[in-house]
DNA sequence: CTGTATCCGTAATGATACTG
DNA sequence: CAGTATCATTACGGATACAG
C-alpha cells in the first residue's frame, strides 16, 4: 500500500492547501523568529513587523494544528505562554530560509530589473 | 558604500514585498512548470489546475518585471508567446521546488496531527 | 500577558465576455 | 492562441473592545 500521490498542482489535492499556509507571510516570518529558539507570544508579536495579534494567533494555530509548533502554557500571573517547533517543524527552517535569504540577495537585481521594467515601457 | 540591509521582517522594506511574490501560490507553481523548460502561455494553464488566464497574465507580468521570467513572441497565425525562466529566475528552482518537495513527502504527517488534534478537541 | 469575538473595508481572485 | 476588460464575490486582514 503505497501514499497517496501528493500533487500541489491538483486543485482538489489537499497539498494544495498545505502549500498555501506554508508559504504564507506571516508562516515564514514566524517560523523564522521560533527557528532562534522558543519564544513568547509578544516577542513574536514584536519581531515581526506589522503583524496582528489576530494573524499570529491564527498562525500560530495553524501550526500547531498541524503538529508543527507545540504551545507551553505557565499558569503565573500573567500567564506566560511559550511556542517551540516540534521536530516535524524544524524541517521547515530550511526551506523557509532559504526563501528569506533568496530575497534578501536578490532585491538589489530585482529592484534594477524593475526599474529597467519602468524605463522600458516610457 | 554597502548594500541595503533588507529585511522583510521590517514591514516597510521592499523585501517583504518580494517575498509575498515569490512564496504565492501562483508563483511557486508556475516557476515549477518553467523549471522543466520554456512553456507557451496555455501549456502552463493545464498544467497548473485552477489557474485562471488572469491570475496566470498577472503573474507573469510580475515574474518579468522583476526579471525572473522572459517573454517571446513569435508573430504566426495564431501568436505563440513562449515563456522561460532568466539567469536570475532559475535561482528560484531550487528554493521553490524545496517547498513543494516538503509539502509532498510531509503531508501524510501533517495529516495525522490533525487528526490528532481533532479528536483533542473533541 | 495572551488571547477571543466582532465588525468591516479593501484587495485579491474567479468567472465571464470580448479582442487582436 | 494569448491575452484584456469588467464585474461579482470573497476571503484576508486590520482595528477595536473585551476577557481570563
Amino acid at each position: 500500500m503505497s501514499e497517496p500521490a501528493w500533487n500541489p498542482y491538483d486543485r482538489n489535492c489537499p497539498s494544495r492547501g498545505l502549500l498555501d499556509r506554508i508559504s504564507s507571510r506571516w508562516t515564514i516570518l514566524i517560523v523564522g523568529v521560533l527557528a532562534e529558539g522558543p519564544s513568547r507570544f509578544s516577542d513574536i508579536a514584536r519581531r515581526v513587523d506589522g503583524l496582528s495579534e489576530k494573524m499570529l494567533t491564527q498562525t500560530l494555530r495553524q501550526l500547531e494544528e498541524d503538529g508543527l509548533v507545540s504551545r507551553t502554557v505557565t499558569p503565573s500571573v500573567p500567564v506566560r505562554v511559550d511556542y517551540e517547533l516540534t521536530t516535524d517543524g524544524r524541517t521547515l527552517i530550511a526551506p523557509l530560509h532559504a526563501l528569506e535569504d533568496w530575497v534578501v540577495t536578490h532585491m538589489s537585481q530585482v529592484d534594477q530589473a524593475r526599474h529597467s521594467a519602468r524605463e522600458a515601457r516610457a
